[in-house]
DNA sequence: AAGACGGGGGA
DNA sequence: TCCCCAGTCTT
């Protein structure tokens, strides 16, 4: 083989790789059983529910005899179980269409349920020396940092990139070696959180552990557009006061004095009615504020208390504050704004 | 308390 | 074709 990545793993892997992973034997059913589990789930988990599954299940056609709930109860816990189902009719089709031998080709193996690229080439390459190319989370970090790729690996661009990549470095013996060492150094030297680079062998050419950039690669996956939340905020005011309210002392800014809120205008109208002579302008320009995960959209509705229950209650309590009093104390960055463009009016 | 994880299915 | 989701574990 003539490159130094793929020479240095499998040196790598049969030295400090793992050898004595049970589904690590020459049996399609048990390398498949294996690739399934571990989509979702760490090694140390699958092996409990590996060793379990078997001996319920031993082959693929007591597998495929059995009733998709008897899968399914011994699938539960490990989670994601359309796995489960899949991984049951995949059985099915195994016996239908092939007699109960497992497909060789990456290709035909993807056409079965729950096998997608990854698992299907990790299939051939394991179970039948096929040389394929694997790219899953290990070897997306393994790469990412390696390379110096930025970018989030889901993305369709970047995720095309490290195909190319993947496929390129296959050696052109050793397939198995090479696969079970992306896979082993991913997983216990270059790890997401503190990647042991001083022992790593693929130190030397590491774009990222030259230039310190372990931690930025892989590129995380974008932040979620945060969730919008719509809250109206009622600015009733009383002379040259204003209705402020303590906040639980938990949760969004717990513990600060804020003003009133209500699920929509109409319902602030009907509270502020309820007290007695009120009079409701018309709500102010909506005000945006973002926290770390969800957008507030607030409507300040305006109210003042002309006569009536000045001494008004609200379940959580509240008060009369003086505007000037009510600026000065613990307020919500968007509720100071908008009680300082009530002052010069007070 | 939030992100990782591979494939399926819906838009 | 692209994007979002799922269920458990890890950091």
């Amino acid at each position: 083989m003539e490159n130094a990545f793929a020479e240095r793993l499998v040196a790598w892997q049969r030295d400090h790789g793992r050898h004595d992973l049970p589904w690590q034997v020459d049996d399609p059913y048990r390398v498949w059983l294996s690739e399934i589990m571990l989509q979702q789930t760490q090694v140390a988990t699958v092996l409990d529910y590996y060793a379990r599954f078997l001996a319920r299940f031993p082959s693929v056609e007591t597998l495929a005899e059995a009733p998709v709930d008897d899968v399914l109860a011994a699938w539960s816990g490990l989670g994601y179980y359309s796995r489960a189902r899949n991984l049951h009719k995949a059985a099915k089709r195994v016996m239908d269409v092939y007699g109960g031998a497992f497909p060789q080709a990456r290709s035909e193996l993807e056409t079965l349920p729950g096998i997608g690229r990854s698992t299907a080439a990790a299939i051939a390459a394991f179970a039948f020396g096929e040389r394929e190319a694997i790219l899953d989370g290990n070897v997306k970090r393994v790469l990412t940092r390696a390379f110096g790729i930025a970018g989030f690996p889901g993305e369709k661009a970047v995720e095309k990139k490290l195909w190319a990549l993947a496929e390129r470095l296959l050696p052109e013996t050793g397939i198995q070696a090479y696969t079970q060492g992306q896979m082993d150094l991913g997983a216990t030297v270059c790890t997401r959180g503190r990647p042991a680079c001083i022992v790593c062998p693929m130190v030397d050419g590491c774009v990222a552990a030259r230039e310190g950039r372990t931690g930025e690669l892989p590129t995380p996956r974008p932040k979620k557009t945060v969730p919008t939340r719509d809250t109206v905020m009622l600015m009733l005011t009383w002379q040259d006061k204003v209705w402020l309210e303590r906040r639980p002392p938990s949760g969004i800014w717990g513990g600060l004095l804020s003003l009133p809120e209500f699920a929509g205008s109409g319902a602030a109208e009907d509270w502020a009615c309820s007290l007695g002579n009120v009079d409701v302008d018309i709500a102010w320009p909506e005000l945006e504020h973002v926290f770390t995960h969800y957008r507030l959209i607030i409507t300040p509705l305006p109210a003042r208390l002309r006569e009536g229950s000045a001494n008004l209650v609200r379940d959580g309590g509240g008060d009369w504050w003086p505007l000037a009093e009510a600026l000065d104390a613990g307020l919500p960055a968007p509720v100071k704004r908008l009680l300082g463009r009530l002052a010069p009016r007070a």
